[in-house]
RNA sequence: GGUCGCGUGGCCGAGGGGCUAGGCACAGCUCUGCAAAAGCUGCUACUGCGGUUCGAAUCCGCACGCGACCUCCA
């Protein structure tokens, strides 16, 4: 048996649609840079999907070695709403509803997004810039982008001409669009007069006098424009070329193929060498989104309170249920699959739990090097979640059979496995224990322990009625006794 | 309408030319006073129709069904 190999690491990069190996371009530095979200509204559950996805990227990459700078945006300058209220500022919109500043929407809905980014142990990034932090960024690379011949004004806003920027680069590459295609499939958007194309996309947007949040430019009073923040934020820290860019599938297009076209435009250089895009979570087979109804957030989640919801689950069933999928794929959401992913999580942190007492044998009935082999493997192979589950099943296997006595792991193999196990579930993987129920005082032990006390009692005397009685009533109260050889244990149902 | 993708067992979900994925559910067995837990065993599937191949769930074509993007969206 040779030491398990961690690497090399495979992702499917979006931008040529192949499976690559993962060299970064300083190593063992790496980029990684995820669009973030726009905090004029709660997060759902679809957003949590993507944010972990990334998040478990960012973890095998750090489990790898790499040290990885993770930048991942907060947009608080708001985009323009499409239909009803024609050129408003999302977050001014809102503040308008609500009697409250711009920043203070903002202020309220970053904290509740990171409140939900805690709740499922999604790591903090690195460096997490704020758009309205770094509007001299963008202003500068609109000038660049001016400069090389890509951008012009008119009327105080600034535009970017694709056309003229598809004559000389690939804009479309990453989509798979066609400018002509594109041009034959155009709706009447804002600000279409002052488009030459309609392909165009403001990258500095004039404001109207009601407009809340502007800012002065060289081109008047005004706000950046919408793909703009990410290329600017990316470029300051992580560099003109970077390694990973992520972000969730509905991003692709438009808003990374123009994050592309900027940088190119204003530095010349692609600015991505990886891409990689999470996939969709879905209801009843459609995408999660606000616009449909069908989202909900973390708090509903959680007490159940909500029509698609059949009961409360946990944030740590959640996120095991999501990684129980591969982030490339749609996945459904539904009560029998939450079911099922809270019953398999159990019985996974059920086994974690064990570990601490499992005893060394003289012999390995188990190849646990060949078990962190096929767990790094899985991952190895665009970070594939659901396989190294499958794997650490294996795992959860030997460990109840070594705590059955029914196979020997040698001390070795024994530290081994927990090892993996641990920074597997836990560093890679990011479940742990919940710990809301662990808020149990000594007294309530006390109380319980009094129980098993009287119900051995009663066994002893053979008086099995009487125990099956104290059992089945603690059981109603929500206690759940467990006869193992060691003696009684309890646990909250 | 255009582009791209998907269709796997009772359910969820990997895989993606020959090799048991895994979880949940269900059934049987072992262990238990009985339960529970755990272990073992069983249930062995790839939308349909053609084609390529010694061999196809996996490749190709067509059909049907579904979805995403084309507009803010994770």
């Amino acid at each position: 048996m040779s030491e398990p190999k961690k690497g090399p690491l495979y992702i499917s990069n979006t931008l040529t649609r192949k499976k690559e190996e993962f060299v970064p371009l300083r190593p063992p530095h790496v980029g990684l840079y995820v669009c973030g979200p726009t905090v004029y509204s709660d997060v759902h559950l679809g957003n949590v999907r993507t944010f972990l996805s990334f998040d478990t990227v960012y973890r095998w990459l750090t489990f790898l070695g790499y040290k990885v700078r993770y930048v991942r945006n907060i947009t608080d300058v708001g985009h323009l709403v499409g239909d009803v209220d024609e050129g408003e500022d999302k977050i001014a919109k809102r503040a308008r509803l609500e009697q409250l500043e711009p920043m203070e929407i903002v202020q309220k809905y970053t904290n509740g997004f990171h409140d939900v980014m805690r709740l499922f142990n999604i790591l903090s990034p690195s460096i997490e810039p704020t758009a309205t932090g770094h509007l001299i960024e963008q202003i500068g690379m609109v000038e660049r982008i001016i400069a090389s011949g890509y951008g012009y004004e008119a009327n105080g806003s600034v535009y970017f001409d694709v056309p003229r920027f598809a004559e000389k680069h690939a804009y479309g590459e990453l989509s798979g669009r066609r400018i002509d295609e594109l041009l034959s499939n155009t709706r009447d958007t804002e600000g279409m007069e002052e488009k030459r194309s309609p392909l165009d996309f403001a990258i500095w947007k004039k404001a109207e006098p009601q407009h809340l949040m502007k800012w002065p430019s060289p081109w008047g009073e005004g706000f950046p424009g919408w793909h703009l923040e990410c290329s600017a934020m990316s470029t300051k820290y992580l560099g003109q070329t970077f390694d990973i860019h992520g972000g969730g599938m509905d991003l692709k297009f438009p808003h990374h193929e123009c994050e592309i076209a900027q940088s190119v435009a204003a530095d010349g250089h692609a600015p991505v060498r990886y891409w990689m895009h999470g996939n969709m979570l879905t209801v009843n087979g459609r995408k999660m989104a606000k616009s449909e109804g069908n989202g909900f957030t973390p708090e509903e989640l959680l007490t159940g309170n909500h029509k698609l919801l059949e009961k409360g689950y946990s944030a740590m069933t959640v996120r095991f249920f999501m990684l129980q999928s591969h982030y490339a794929s749609t996945l459904d959401f539904s009560n029998a699959a939450m079911q099922a992913a809270e019953r398999g999580l159990e019985r996974l942190m059920a086994a974690m739990d064990l570990l601490d007492q499992l005893k060394p044998g003289a012999s390995d009935g188990a190849d646990i090097p060949a078990l962190e082999q096929r767990c790094y493997d899985a991952m190895n192979d665009d970070i594939n979640t659901p396989v190294m589950i499958g794997e650490l099943f294996e795992g959860v296997r030997i460990i109840n059979s070594v705590n059955d006595g029914k196979v020997s792991l040698t001390p070795s193999s024994l530290v081994k496995l927990k090892d993996l196990m641990r920074s597997m579930v836990h560093d890679v993987l990011g479940l742990q224990r919940e710990a809301a129920k662990a808020s149990d005082d000594g007294a309530m032990d006390g109380l319980v322990q009094e129980f098993i006390r009287m119900r051995a009692e009663a066994k002893a005397r053979k008086d099995y009625a009487a125990g099956d009685a104290i059992r089945d009533r603690l059981a109603a109260l929500g206690i759940i006794l467990k006869d193992t050889k060691e003696g009684t244990t309890w646990s909250r149902a």
